[in-house]
DNA sequence: TAGATTGTTAATCGATTAACAATC
DNA sequence: TAGATTGTTAATCGATTAACAATC
């Protein structure tokens, strides 16, 4: 079983929230904001937000509300951003090509150091100066290297043995964007992007209605 | 505000968890299934995937347990998995052509029907048998074409210019890759796949033990 | 100081789990 | 029939919201 949080996960997953809206405040040039105006502009409860917050300390002041800046610096501190944190690509298929050129991870730290597949058609071919290595390699290559992150990309056929083989190299961290669950030790931290489970969730939103309405035929 | 679910969005997101599941096990013949063994498998509780389930029917039987085939058959039917559903992409970056390549998708019945970019050095260009258009011209394509879902991979600043568009030609559920919220009426289904967030919740994750060490000495 | 807004406790709401009678 | 397992009600747990004293 993956690594818990120990904060609810509900909280977690809104933390980067906050910091996109902090930031986009910042950006705006808004000096202070209550938990009642960030409320309005993110449509949850002004208590929720003061609950949260207030799981890691008071960053706010009474009668004022919260200073942007300091705010956003906070939530940068609690997610760890700040850090360079080294990203191994496994599978340079779509989403494995897309992910390595993708600019935004970047600016937060993220950077990836190594791109892994099993074709050889791909070895030494470049992605933004990354090159395609031989899957077989990684061991070596984390010997050799810190890396902090696994993203993993290959066919869900071939996703367990690959995280295994992160897992046994010692990287406590996987972002998994293959269409399976995976299963590591409880210190591993798991991260799963299911696009197709995403999909078919918009498709059983779109059909809620219909579905109900038969059903209540029955 | 994007639609809601009438039921929660906890059992509707783990609907096409149940639906892969019972996909795999079909695939090695198992025949039958009770919610015992499906909980041991996915890690869940057994009561919960009764109550998940008997939110739409009775679809097991007394001391035998759940027919896996027809479970697996409801399941399609109840997420809606089947009909055919066209899709457009709007924007034509790395998201964007990674998404127009991945062909899991077309096994559920989704289709991708046009790609959109701003940058006229694209139009023309042909990614599967589907060409890049002008995005000016989505108007025009969504009221020649029926058009189910949009999946916009703009940069975050056109986000909601994008969503604002398809809202209005009445397209009803959106997927959405960009790394900011939208705005819809609340009829429209939202998907967000904000990525960075995702990976900042691993970076959470992985310093969280030395976040709490660090706030226990203050 | 008076007004505003936090931090925090208490109340509510909803989701998960347990229990068990019904029944195949 | 006896054993197994569902469907469903009740109990528990946890997350969200409300309330308000503290305080800037």
């Amino acid at each position: 079983m993956a690594k818990k949080t120990r904060v609810s996960i509900a909280v977690v997953r809104r933390l980067p929230r906050y910091h996109r809206y902090l930031e986009e405040l910042l950006k705006k040039g808004v000096k202070r904001i209550s938990s009642k105006e960030l409320s309005e502009i993110m449509n949850i409860t002004a208590s929720q937000i003061r609950q949260d917050l207030n799981v890691y300390g008071g960053f706010g002041q009474q009668g004022y509300g919260y200073n942007t800046e300091e705010l956003y610096k906070k939530l940068s501190e609690i997610i760890g951003i700040g850090k360079t944190y080294n990203m191994i690509i496994i599978g340079a298929g779509n989403m494995g090509q897309a992910l390595a050129n993708y600019p935004n991870f970047e600016k937060y730290g993220f950077k990836i150091i190594g791109i892994f597949d099993r074709n050889p058609k791909m070895f030494g071919l470049k992605i933004r100066d990354v090159e395609i290595m031989d899957v077989d390699k990684i061991g070596e290559f984390v010997r050799h290297n810190r890396v902090d992150i696994a993203i993993i990309c290959v066919p869900s056929e071939n996703a367990q043995k690959v995280a295994d083989k992160v897992v046994e190299m010692g990287i406590k961290a996987i972002w998994n964007f293959a269409p399976t669950d995976i299963d590591v030790p409880d210190d591993v931290v798991v991260e799963n992007v299911h696009l197709s489970d995403s999909l078919l969730s918009i498709c059983y939103r779109m059909n809620e209605d219909d579905l109900f309405k038969k059903l209540g035929k029955k």
